[in-house]
DNA sequence: CGCTAGCACTCGAGGCGCATGAGTGCTAAT
DNA sequence: ATTAGCACTCATGCGCCTCGAGTGCTAGCG
């Protein structure tokens, strides 16, 4: 564990917090000048050259000012920085970007990415939650063509999940209203993750009890529940704004992380990463997450949830340089306010 | 109308040809050195001077080569170009791309989408067709908590859209059932286009025949096909595919362009204006299309069908240098292959 | 009369040198 | 321990120059 004088504190939070509003290197006449530190820009010279020895501080090339290393940003964020407080006119407002609310819960989400890649200016992300978590509300099976079904799956909190499959044999929808009502009464209230145990249990009672009348309803809905639940999905809004940082002028670099975006994956990995973590606004920087091609991005998210189930996790990615002070506290209340939404009014 | 001597056409044509290929402004002797003409380089001056009078190119500066104007690359396009075959190979590749299809038809579109930008690299993007032209196939309310209901509409495709609206009074999922019975009845195989009018007319009746049993449910999906249906939407696939043309290592240029994007409703205003010509692949450079912020970019669309009707408009859109002899025959074939995939296989 | 060879001219791109100044590290004095 | 002072470093920007690709024009050729 590292350990710094309060000055030594008082030096790299200056450094750091020039270094993000500037995005230029920080000599120490301009640390002496505007960060009301009661010492000379020699004093801090020499305090720079301690942090640039412990790895907090690099400096570009000789004669230039000095930058956080990644270490010294995570030193940084971990111990010295200091939120901003939240104005309440900016919560009004972010508030007010939820009102024309719409109840359907995946614009729900893509509109609280956009929100926050407005607010923050970066890009912003929401990790849609895994359908498991959810608890079954309703099945509906649909003739389309031949031999082509399509269901349909409704969760308690009015997620609509629908895939069609192709079928060996033709059924007739009649026959399929069957298997809806019969399913709708056998999966009542299940949560979503446990349908499968659930189907595989009543396919071993029907076999022997009524002459598979059902199994086929059974195998149906087992076979859908293999493939299309269980991956989590994301929404990225706002890639615009990166290009808005001057670190991203360079556009093969811009290309190589937007490249990175466009293999969802990853990203869901990253934030998969904070999703265990129960709780708060967290930060990754990317060298830390051992991906490739996001080394230059930082992320800070926050989980969301409904009442006491974690849903999934919302944040925003930008430069390492960002302004972590400001984003930070929009995240945390986004996040809560995006719980405060999915809170069920009423529950019955 | 333009006249031009055929060589006149073959240099233009060779100006084109080059300027896609390098982006540099073309200069005589590379024209009268690469491109088989038999005339000396100072012919070919003469004849640029020519070509540049009549407004079909232009210098960048004086001791520059010339650029094909948008007055220019039209002529090409509508007269000279001579399009590649697409190699039975690149079909094949295409084709396989589109083998490991979903039945889902949001799905189908985003991946067509996307096959367009990997293609042609550039940005893909399919218009997504409206609603109104499927026909009504099955209908579904369900409550979701006091007061709240979702609606789910499915059209004979397989199309699935839903919403979830509020409601002052709480209607219990009993009643709400006869309601899907009794809608279902009554706009069976309905083009939803029609089904506003249909609804009218039936609460007309309604009010005087059976005391206003289902007068609610009229007005609940009244309600409902008055919004959210009726608007186009678009998958723009690919965008990052833009940063790869040197003209848009210009951050600033890029962002205007990626930002015209993010107004979804631009591009499908682009995109209506190729809707509306019955058949074939369309060009539309920026400059024609009176649009702001989407004067440096191209498209190349062409409609695509099911049977007989229209569906939407799918295409590719880049700079206005990008390699048109190429991408009208993928979008062209693309847009065979779609309509093919749409084809009912058993219509009953 | 159309084509071409030749030539003078234009002008952007890129290389070089130099001055500038922001910033450093070190040393000696307080 | 702090600071003033100084010599040193090096990226940046500017002016200058050269180079060469490309042009337009003119005169001569078939």
């Amino acid at each position: 564990m590292i350990e710094l004088t309060s000055r030594d504190e008082e030096v790299l939070g200056a450094v750091v917090t020039d270094y993000i509003k500037t995005g230029e290197p920080v000599g120490s006449r301009t640390i002496a000048k505007r960060y009301g530190l009661k010492v000379s820009s020699a004093t801090i010279r020499n305090v720079m050259a301690d942090l640039e020895e412990m790895g907090l501080l690099q400096q570009p090339h000789t004669s230039a000012g000095r930058v956080p290393t990644e270490k010294g940003l995570r030193f940084y964020l971990d111990s010295i920085i200091q939120f901003k407080k939240l104005q309440g006119q900016e919560r009004a407002m972010i508030r007010r970007a939820f009102q024309e609310t719409t109840t359907d819960f995946k614009d729900l989400l893509r509109r609280t990415s956009r929100i926050l890649s407005r607010f923050c200016q970066q890009a912003g992300v929401v990790l849609w939650p895994k359908l498991t978590v959810t608890r079954f509300k309703h099945i509906e099976f649909i003739r389309i063509r031949a031999r082509q079904i399509l269901m349909i799956l409704i969760s308690k909190s009015g997620l609509v999940h629908h895939t069609s499959i192709d079928w060996e044999e033709d059924i007739s929808q009649d026959e399929l209203d069957k298997y809806s009502r019969y399913l709708n009464e056998l999966l009542e209230d299940i949560p979503l993750g446990e349908v499968k145990e659930r189907i595989l249990e009543e396919m071993r009672k029907e076999k022997v009890l009524f002459d598979q009348l059902y199994s086929r309803a059974l195998e149906m809905t087992q076979r859908i529940f293999q493939y299309s639940l269980g991956d989590a999905d994301i929404y990225i809004e706002g890639q615009i704004n990166l290009l808005k940082n001057p670190e991203f002028t360079d556009v093969d670099r811009l290309r190589r992380i937007l490249e990175a975006f466009e293999d969802k994956s990853r990203i869901i990995r990253l934030l998969d990463m904070t999703l265990t973590a129960s709780s708060g606004v967290q930060i990754i920087l990317g060298p830390e997450s051992d991906l490739a091609d996001l080394s230059e991005i930082g992320l800070i998210s926050s989980p969301y949830r409904r009442g006491d189930t974690l849903l999934g996790v919302l944040g925003v990615i930008g430069p390492l340089r960002m302004d972590y002070s400001r984003i930070i506290p929009v995240v945390e209340f986004t996040a809560d306010l995006l719980s405060e939404l999915l809170e069920d009014p009423v529950e019955d």
